[in-house]
DNA sequence: GGATTTACGTCAGCCATGTTGACTTTTTTC
DNA sequence: GAAAAAAGTCAACATGGCTGACGTAAATCC
């Protein structure tokens, strides 16, 4: 927001320092709020991404295989909410450049496994550090207890139906990660 | 997330309740959650859009005509980052159909500010109040002092640089509002 | 064991929304 | 009067969504 018009922004002199919300303060400003920061959270990948000849969607897909290994590609999909088509596209490129490698099934044969390989591996954890740089960040100026604050917040505002299936997903993730 | 692959999920039993994080576990999961939370709360507005034949591009532009009313097109496009020609078009489509008009500023006339009509108002604030709903929803679970938390939070997430104009805006129309 | 369902992939085409680059008009500023 | 700024526009293209139709292999059901 480099040069925004002074009537809008500069007009009136503010008070310096953290501002409290006022208790009948509207949550349109969570709204705004809540746009901005996720605007520049996913714009930190993009420059990694760029020259390698790929944009936003190969790094969800990259991300998640990443994080949740031997997932199903109908898990992806319920995941990211796109059409398998969608996906199709962006996972071949993943895997015809190395980054992803998919294996049958070994009980179900019809299912493909998504695996990151070594390259998949190294980028995604690129993106991990790069994010969660911004998030320890933010979590240090908020002080202690931020960071259970934020985790419940953002529960708290996915679909109800769906947050024990995240949370659950999760769990596992962080498990496996353990245990290797 | 309807069927997550049961190998994925609920292979292992679960304790049930809310889990507190670990303090070493990684920030991965709040990468995971703030795009779960994310794609949920950008999804409300999607059935009110695809009746008019609009798009998440116009519910950007509209909110934010609505909620910062007589802003020029370069501080959307700040906001917003992208540019004039994808802008242009949504913004047109806008116009045509009578949800924002533009005016000649009055002490600048190269300037057009945007205005929402009353239809655009209206329309606004449907997307507003859907989306408030989750927001107070979330809040509501997370208890006292969760709205604090959470403004300080997607604060600390915009880039550093951008964070006094995003809280200037923010403080800017929600002055207007109280004054009208 | 044959019918059905499931998981996955693919072709074709379309749409929404982003991009770059070039150029014009109007108006303000220096 | 020259230069810069605000906005609009045309053209072309890329990304990443979508629908619909269809194919194949494997699992499941009766």
């Amino acid at each position: 927001m480099a040069d925004v018009n002074p009537s809008l922004t500069t007009l009136r002199p503010e008070p310096a320092g953290p501002r409290p919300a006022s208790a009948d303060a509207p949550l349109v400003e969570l709204i705004e709020l809540f746009f901005f920061a996720y605007r520049d959270f996913v714009a930190d990948p993009d420059e990694i991404l760029a020259p390698l000849g790929f944009g936003r969607a190969h790094h969800r897909v990259l991300h998640f295989v990443n994080r949740h290994p031997g997932m199903r590609v109908t898990d992806l999909l319920d995941i990211l909410r796109i059409t398998k088509q969608s996906l199709g596209r962006v996972l071949r490129e993943l895997v015809d450049q190395g980054f992803i490698e998919s294996r049958a099934g070994p009980s179900d044969r019809r299912q493909r496994l998504l695996y990151p390989t070594p390259r998949g591996e190294a980028l995604a954890h690129e993106f991990v550090a790069l994010q969660s740089r911004r998030i320890a960040g933010a979590l240090d100026e908020c002080g202690a207890g931020a960071r259970e604050a934020a985790r419940r917040f953002l529960v708290a505002m996915i679909d109800a139906e769906d947050r024990a299936g995240v949370e659950r997903l999760i769990q596992r993730a962080e498990r496996d990660r353990r245990s290797r």
